[in-house]
DNA sequence: CGGGATCCCTTAGGATACTG
DNA sequence: CAGTATCCTAAGGGATCCCG
């Protein structure tokens, strides 16, 4: 079970021992945004075969990187503490990453998770915390996510709710994020459509979301 | 050329189809180091197999992250600015897996730069400011490194040098980084062996670099 | 001699079917 | 729904060889 190893005695070659087999840090991106049943997860890395994702799952637990929920019937995943210790990271290298994401493919999937933690790693709570409490709504094919930044406080959770702006978007609420696209022309052109609420409010949303791109 | 790709559109599995294959971060990480040739790194990653080394420099160099250095007759490989951009998250999981060390097994090596590293994600730049400014000469192995740490900037270099305090040491100076070991003892069971300089600075130097256990 | 390229073999990962 | 079982392909491991 032990992964392949490295040869050194190091902590970046233990870390990459842990976690960084093939779709390893991608089952902790989606648990780092809550709990998952392995069907949840399944469904949020769509290509991953199933041995994979179950052989993964067993290697991050003897890793103490996740573990079953106790005291609940059915099987469900869940980071430990250690394995929490990961949130930076996978947020670090998001940010990294979107850098060099180009236009999207057509076979390529956004996931409510993977948008999730791009909000996540997007949100500046500096610039948060000077603009009013605000909710959005945000409709990503069937999902929906409700985001709500407090002060300097984010909060993301599926599922709908109260929000002053509610939004369908896709792939493309990356130009939106990056600054590429101002939140004007994100919604002539189609990127983002505003389903209720003042349109300006889209504005308030990109200033409070950043990454670089 | 393109790595197997995850058929997400989301950073995170971005930066893992750039930096996610197998000894590529090992790669960075000793690049974050500073420029080595084909053969210093294949001597920092002793069990790295040659054509692997030659796939990973190609990938890492169509990726972005690496570059040939220009104005070099011989070939000198170092990271873009895109790839320094990895430094933090480099450093975060190596101080991440440091704690997910066990014992040292005996065909474990530790290396020049994954010492480096080590030390650079130990480096506490608030204690160290409040110190004297101090340089250590580490041997390690055959190797040395002269580290020196000037009110809160850390400079280590390879190579010999004037040090206040010259030590001999191997993979047990992790528990002299965790705490788990004091100076003192480190000392008298010989996980560091004081070569010249007064052997109170080991404390000094314990309190400058330090990782949770 | 440093900097790779080429072999061959082993094993992890992809695709899909199947079971408790 | 939560995984196993199977089969196949492609990537990694290891040694050797080649070239400037």
């Amino acid at each position: 079970m032990a992964a392949r190893d490295y040869g050194q005695y190091d902590g970046v070659s233990r870390a990459l021992e842990l976690v960084g087999e093939r779709w390893a840090l991608l089952i902790v991106r989606d648990l780092i945004v809550g709990p998952r049943r392995y069907g949840e997860l399944a469904a949020g890395l769509p290509r991953i075969p199933s041995n994979v994702l179950a052989a993964r799952l067993k290697e991050l637990q003897a890793a103490g990187v996740l573990r079953r929920a106790p005291h609940s019937r059915i099987p469900v995943y869940e980071l430990t503490p250690y394995g929490r210790g990961l949130e930076p990271i996978v947020l670090a290298l998001g940010a990294w990453g979107f850098r060099a994401l180009g236009e999207p493919r057509e076979e390529q999937v956004l996931t409510p998770d993977a948008l999730t933690i791009a909000l996540r790693s997007a949100f500046r709570p500096a610039v948060a915390a000077a603009l009013p409490a605000t909710a959005y709504a945000a409709r990503l094919g069937a999902a929906d996510l409700l985001i709500r930044v407090t002060g300097d406080v984010l909060a993301v959770q599926r599922g709908e709710g109260q929000a002053d702006l509610a939004f369908a978007t896709g792939p493309g609420i990356r130009l939106l994020l990056s600054g590429e696209v101002p939140p004007e022309r994100a919604i002539t052109t189609g990127l983002v459509q505003v389903l209720r609420g003042p349109s300006e409010l889209l504005g308030r949303f990109a200033s409070t979301f950043h990454l670089a791109a």
